[in-house]
DNA sequence: CAACTAACCGAACGGTGTTTATTTAGGAGG
DNA sequence: CCTCCTAAATAAACACCGTTCGGTTAGTTG
């Protein structure tokens, strides 16, 4: 059928590459070399900056090469590939995460409230960053998320978790206390931590993907999306039905 | 000769621009014509197969032309650019899901198992068309989504309303039937609908994006989910608590 | 001061979506 | 039958993209 034509065609762009003794032709490049770990933070930094200026699609090579001034190639010295810039993109975003984890959830005390407040923390939090969120949780990397960013539970994570084991390990913990304490059906607690994940996750990447669909309200969905998971938690006649409620977003919705 | 082209504008591309008398170089190559309405066909069907081969990344203009044996300019005959082509998908996604859910609700007559069906009607049908998924609602898409695919409630949409709308309105109606049927707390029907879809699009998003996470269960985290947002919709002492669970899911995860 | 390492650059490769001017198939009208 | 004309299809280019490679050179070290 189709020609196909494979790659005979041998791209006849002139070049035959001369010497090329190319001595340096003007006066003004002066070529300034930086300790590679400044170089790395300089790129990675540039990255970041793209990313909420121009959001994830926006982001080359060829920007981040021009806002720290040099060429794309030279980005190759530091950074095996794309992929390794996002990475410490995402393990900042995780590191992060954990510290907003650490500091609502050391705000409460009593477990349910505490897991309230911490699935409330991380809907704020994804939607106040959401050009990073839309790279770490909506965008199937494949080397990415397996090189261990993410996958706690593992024997590998228990020994040197990273700092996304440790944010997912805190909603875990927070589940098992209320779910220890007897005041909730009888649950699996990693299998509710993973619903309750999932549904936090379900209002983020909507409202960030969506943000024009007709919402009614954007911040009652939010609070009864977090109602609906905690009550469905509790037993038949839980005296604790109906209270804790409310307790709105601080976040008004971060940037855009 | 002659060709009426009075502006030849002659973009400033050095030229040089020789006759170009290309004869029929080959024998082989026969143009052949087809009616636009065939064509359109043609490019949306290699489309569509090019995105369940290889994912919707790797659906380029160039592949498409190949698959339909003609140049990627041709295609813009019939289509203005990529996204128009991946609207005719979007559409016939949301024709599917609209006529699935049909049938799911159609099976059930009590309100609350009824909306039970559809949550998880919602999720299998994701899991079992995860590239399209993404494509509709895990891609943030500047004119396509606005264009009237996914645009329920609003004034225009109950004029000429798109399969999407009629999707969600489905959803929203199982939603406002339970709600009316008094077997809820007092709650907004329309908060709910949004809240029910997000939590679902949480599970189906999170496994797809993240399908190597040491989940639990995969199958037990649906069932959870839809379990948890039921239960949470009741009201407090209801004799209903901790019925019509189960029903697991009969989707055994599509492909992949 | 010479030698060496590695940060850097220029240029290219193969890919993407899209635009342009040109060619030509195939139906309609004389 | 034979023109004429519309529009489907083409080839070639444009401006991007991530990545690679060989040569250049800055800055340190022996």
């Amino acid at each position: 059928m189709a020609p196909k034509d494979a790659k005979a065609v041998k791209r006849p762009s002139t070049k035959v590459k001369p010497p090329a003794k190319a001595p340096r032709k003007g006066a003004a490049a002066v070529r300034r070399r930086l300790a590679p770990e400044e170089r790395r933070r300089q790129i990675v930094a540039a990255a970041k900056s793209l990313f909420l200026e121009e959001g994830i699609d926006h982001v080359s090579m060829r920007k981040i090469a021009r806002k720290v001034g040099i060429t794309q190639a030279a980005i190759y010295q530091h950074f095996e590939n794309k992929e390794a810039i996002l990475f410490v993109i995402i393990e900042d975003f995780f590191s992060d995460l954990l510290h907003v984890f650490e500091v609502a959830v050391s705000q409460e005390t009593e477990p349910a409230a505490r897991l309230r407040r911490a699935m409330r923390t991380y809907i704020d939090f994804g939607l106040s960053r959401t050009e990073e969120y839309r790279l770490v949780f909506m965008t199937p990397m494949s080397g990415l998320v397996r090189a261990g960013v993410a996958i706690p539970r593992t024997e590998e994570a228990k020994l040197t978790p990273s700092k996304g084991s440790l944010a997912f390990g805190m909603l875990d913990s927070c589940v098992h206390q209320v779910v220890e304490a007897g005041a909730t059906r009888d649950l699996d607690p990693d299998l509710v931590s993973e619903a309750i994940w999932a549904a936090g996750h379900g209002v983020v990447s909507l409202l960030i993907t969506h943000g024009h669909f007709p919402w009614t309200d954007k911040a009652a969905l939010i609070d009864l999306q977090i109602d609906l998971l905690l009550e469905g938690l509790l037993p038949a006649g839980s005296p604790a039905r109906g209270e804790n409620r409310g307790g709105g977003s601080s976040c008004p919705f971060g940037p855009r």
